[in-house]
DNA sequence: ATCCAGGCTCCTG
DNA sequence: CAGGAGCATGGA
């Protein structure tokens, strides 16, 4: 089953992939020269999705048994909220020209959205498992997780990962997450978490018709989630646009860089520049983290060839 | 070796 | 109510 999705222009497909490349929050998604790919649950049932660009538009690929209409609608759904295909991008630049350290950002990233991770209960608990601790590690441990309670859907002799709902994540213990490195406090944010809406004392889902400024307060107001988590959350799993999570560590480190103090930003600080960029500081952030990423990625490669050459 | 990582809760004074 | 310890490990 296959179909087709025009994003409004302009749309870069390609920095998309290059973000999700680097990015540690991409354990479970496939990611080639042009493709994005991953398993899913859509309706209740396994679906593989693959999204491919096709000129200005992106062409998407279902594969799983027994798939209806109500199934390609559901899933063009998610694709055109996950790709933020239906954004109107098109004043970003001319609004963000008062500032012309991010203009310069902004106008290398014209076409890139915030990509979103396909799934809310996902989202918080790698926000869960991504505080304090370095992405490397987080990533570590997030892979661990889906190794220890994740599933595993088999299409032709290549097998994806699914990330566990609630449900299997509530059913286990302090003890099996001890040994995949969570800290008890971490352990007891996630085990209360899915327990809370296994039991249906907490639905996600009530989040998706809120505005920000209410959705943030109910975000915070459970364990574990304080205003950072909440504000990643908002941006990287309910897309909204404007949010950004100013005490990130990352966000802080580069911006502090970009305009240079000589040190990190104070998260005042980042408050303060991103309100140059209204309307789109989730934007923002995203395009600073894929900024992060790039430099990341280059001083890895530096290092690396140095290596070489001191060997020889 | 020491400090800080894509923070948060809880306890102390 | 501000300030700080604790968390569990890895990289700089």
């Amino acid at each position: 089953m296959r179909f087709r999705v025009q994003p409004t222009a302009p749309f870069a497909f390609d920095l998309a992939l290059a973000y999700l490349r680097t990015s540690p929050s991409s354990i479970l998604e496939v990611i080639s020269e042009d493709t994005y790919r991953r398993a899913l649950r859509i309706n209740g049932q396994d679906v593989l999705v693959t999204a491919r660009a096709a000129g200005t538009a992106l062409d998407v690929e279902l594969a799983g048994r027994s798939l209806g209409p109500a199934d390609q609608r559901t899933t063009e759904l998610l694709v055109r909220r996950l790709f933020a295909t239906d954004a109107d991008v098109s004043t970003l630049v001319g609004d963000v020209q008062a500032d012309p350290v991010f203009a310069d950002l902004a106008n290398r990233c014209v076409g890139l959205r915030p990509i979103l991770i396909p799934d809310l209960f996902e989202t918080i608990v790698w926000a869960i498992i991504g505080q304090q601790i370095n992405v490397t590690f987080a990533a570590k441990c997030k892979r661990a997780l889906v190794d220890l309670v994740g599933e595993r859907l088999r299409v032709g002799d290549q097998e994806y990962l699914l990330f566990p709902g609630p449900e299997r994540l509530a059913a286990v213990n302090e003890a099996d997450l001890a040994t995949i490195q969570f800290s008890r406090q971490k352990s007891r944010y996630v085990l209360n978490l899915s327990r809370e809406i296994s039991a249906g004392q907490l639905d996600l889902d009530e989040l998706w018709h809120l505005p920000t400024d209410e959705a943030l307060p109910r975000l915070e107001h459970v364990l574990g989630i304080g205003r950072w988590t909440a504000e990643y959350v908002l941006l990287r799993g309910l897309g909204h646009p404007d949010v950004i999570p100013a005490g990130d560590g990352g966000l802080r480190r580069i911006i502090g860089h970009a305009y240079g103090l000589g040190r990190s930003a104070s998260e005042t600080e980042v408050r303060q520049h991103a309100e140059r960029w209204a309307g789109w500081r989730g934007y923002a952030a995203f395009y600073w983290w894929f900024a992060l990423q790039q430099d990341a990625m280059t001083r890895g490669r530096l290092d690396h060839e140095r290596r070489e050459t001191a060997r020889g």
